[in-house]
DNA sequence: TATTAACCTATAGGGTTGGTAGGTTATTAA
DNA sequence: TTAATAACCTACCAACCCTATAGGTTAATA
């Protein structure tokens, strides 16, 4: 299940991303737009500037703005700061290996080898997507 | 992230289901043979068993055995069962639905959009597997 | 009748999540 | 120079869930 945390950074990384202009963009015009509490968002945004998405500028104007365009960024590696492995199970994980302390033999445990499949498959999908991709949904005009 | 009941359940269905004759598993045995405590697994064991995936049988000789055929019992329902939803976030479950209550128009919501693909190629990946798959992972003979 | 093994209920420690509160620092505009 | 602005930082907390344990009851077998 994708924490909050991660739901509202990807939101807001779409939502700065979908700015046509690139001027600072303040969290308080991000969490009334897209419904979240100031203060969690604040520490979001915190630190998706210090894992290098955002930059800052702080006083009046200022707010957060993307240092790398959005077709730069793929959302395996704005997942993996804001929520940590993408593998289900530790003991399948490329950036968060851990070995599990049961289960002697990863070769014929039958999880593992299920988890791995799982965990290429969302890769792809996680890989093939970027914030530009996001900020196009978000823009998409409603047909009636 | 899969939880332990999740691991543990999948590991015991894949451990019943590799024995080639049909008797009942005891609950200490598996605990024994995949390291997992043994009245968590009780409690693991008992919801499947009211799921509807495992029988079994009291006293001497009891335990659990499968109802299905492994080959019938795909990975989709398993993890539903034990895990809940299999989608990341709930505005994308096709079996546990909810609504954000923020996010007022799924449609344009970027987020949705990204957990949809992953939602699917989840579902596909589990879908293709079936419990047999696993057992066979199982039984693997090793290469030294 | 004793043994076995599933079945049931309750509970509790530990960790995480989501959020609040209250302030400090840096930048800009008047 | 001062006021306003908005990022930045620290601390805290209530609620919840996960994992596991404890201690028993019931049903089936030998």
């Amino acid at each position: 299940m994708l924490s909050k945390k991660t739901k509202y950074g990807i939101k807001a990384l779409a939502f700065i991303a979908s700015r046509e202009d690139k001027k600072p963009v303040q969290t308080s015009e991000i969490a009334k737009s897209e419904n979240i509490s100031l203060k969690f968002l604040e520490s979001i945004l915190l630190s998706l500037r210090k894992s290098g998405f955002l930059g800052s500028k702080k006083g009046k104007g200022g707010g957060y703005y993307l240092i790398q365009e959005p077709e730069k960024i793929k959302m395996t590696s704005v997942v993996r700061v804001l929520e940590g492995p993408i593998a289900m199970v530790p003991c399948v994980s490329l950036n968060y290996y851990e070995k599990c302390n049961d289960c002697p033999d990863e070769a014929t445990c039958s999880v593992h080898a299920l988890m791995i499949q799982v965990r290429d498959s969302t890769l792809n999908v996680l890989g093939g997507n970027t914030l530009s991709d996001l900020a196009r949904v978000k823009k998409k005009v409603q047909p009636d």
